[in-house]
DNA sequence: GCGATATTTTGACACTGTCAAGATTGATTG
DNA sequence: CAATCAATCTTGACAGTGTCAAAATATCGC
């Protein structure tokens, strides 16, 4: 009474191919009805599974939410190396502003996901997975090597250590995004005028 | 069979006080562990009500947490205008310095509060109560109209508008508060120095 | 004192995360 | 090939959640 093929993600027992199925479609539940119409349950079902299957895959719903902002990071970093290899000597300004508008356009289509990467729920308490915090770390390095380098170059001169200029203008950068992302700065037509001005406070004559 | 005093909260079925009880108590809990562990239940408990009685003060959680996040505008108005009252013209500078300082240790001795203010779980999908709209958008024309009369002093000179800079101003110490709240800029021994290099950024020469 | 009104309670429902025990399968041996 | 084992999935259960409806109780204006 064998169904066809083993590893085809059919209806059988052993669904085959859970983990990321799970994945996939937590990620898109939350970037569909936001973070809070996630739960365990509805999930299990839109895979097409029980209750809890999901648990022998996470151990947790927050080993589950680290996961997707895991994806996260992993974006931006793909992201911030595209960019920075780019750069020939002359445009790096223009380089960096790019980076900086596509980096909050990308946060604001991935509202969720965002939230998820730098949001209470996860960070507080340390209840960070290992391996997203890993990731997020060398973000973090990956951001401040970029800032150094502009500093050494002359293009950004705030008179701090370059590790001081990375974090003001990395919190910047999150301060934008966070009040695109909560509702407070809603005219996202504006938005693009906000980041200009904000790169221009960033990189002073 | 009554009672002493009626206006005393003491065990009746009529509690008299309820509605500050609650905010109070409400407020508490938040502080002590955090959003997430605030029930309605519990909070009933907690004021030695039942637990369907919040109802007929607050008509959600969703209200509940407006109102909690209204009391964190209202600090944060009038430590704005107790400080700019102070305002000699020499020391402008130094005064916009210290709100800044102000407002992020304030922001951190009461995280869970300043989440509810611009978290998402109350501005996203426009679920916030109409008085605490009101009250934030009145803080943030304070806001601006301080920058406005340091743009035109010429303390700040960003070269754009005064409200591009007050939102990237905003912006600035807004994701300094979150990356420190959410735990993200830990060493909270390094922070006074990184708002103050976030200050000089903004005060450029 | 009486009725209207405001306040509080009890009961109920659907939903949540997650643990423990059992069922089913695919892989690994002999 | 048959038997064992570990991985995977399911069913059952429990305590906790927000919130609605109906009933109970107190306070206030007359």
């Amino acid at each position: 009474m064998k169904q066809n093929s083993p590893t085809s993600a059919s209806r059988n027992y052993h669904h085959g191919d859970l983990y990321p199925s799970l994945l996939h479609a937590a990620t898109e539940m939350i970037a569909e009805g936001g973070t809070d119409s996630l739960s365990m349950r509805k999930l299990a079902d839109r895979v097409g599974v029980s209750r809890t299957a999901p648990y022998h895959h996470f151990k947790d719903k927050n080993a589950l939410l680290c996961a997707i902002a895991e994806q996260g990071f992993e974006r931006v970093e793909k992201l911030l190396d595209e960019i920075r290899t780019k750069a020939a000597t002359e445009q790096q300004t223009a380089l960096f502003s790019e980076y900086v508008h596509t980096y909050i356009e990308q946060a604001y289509e991935n509202r969720e996901q965002y939230d998820l990467m730098f949001g209470r729920e996860i960070w507080r308490n340390g209840v960070a997975t290992a391996s997203l915090q890993k990731i997020s770390h060398q973000h973090f390095k990956s951001w401040l090597s970029w800032i150094e380098s502009l500093c050494n170059q002359g293009f950004i001169n705030s008179g701090d250590s370059p590790l001081r200029t990375a974090q003001v203008c990395w919190a910047t950068l999150h301060g934008l995004c966070r009040l695109l992302n909560d509702g407070i700065y809603t005219e996202q037509s504006s938005m693009s005028q906000i980041v200009d001005s904000a790169v221009n406070m960033m990189f002073k004559p």
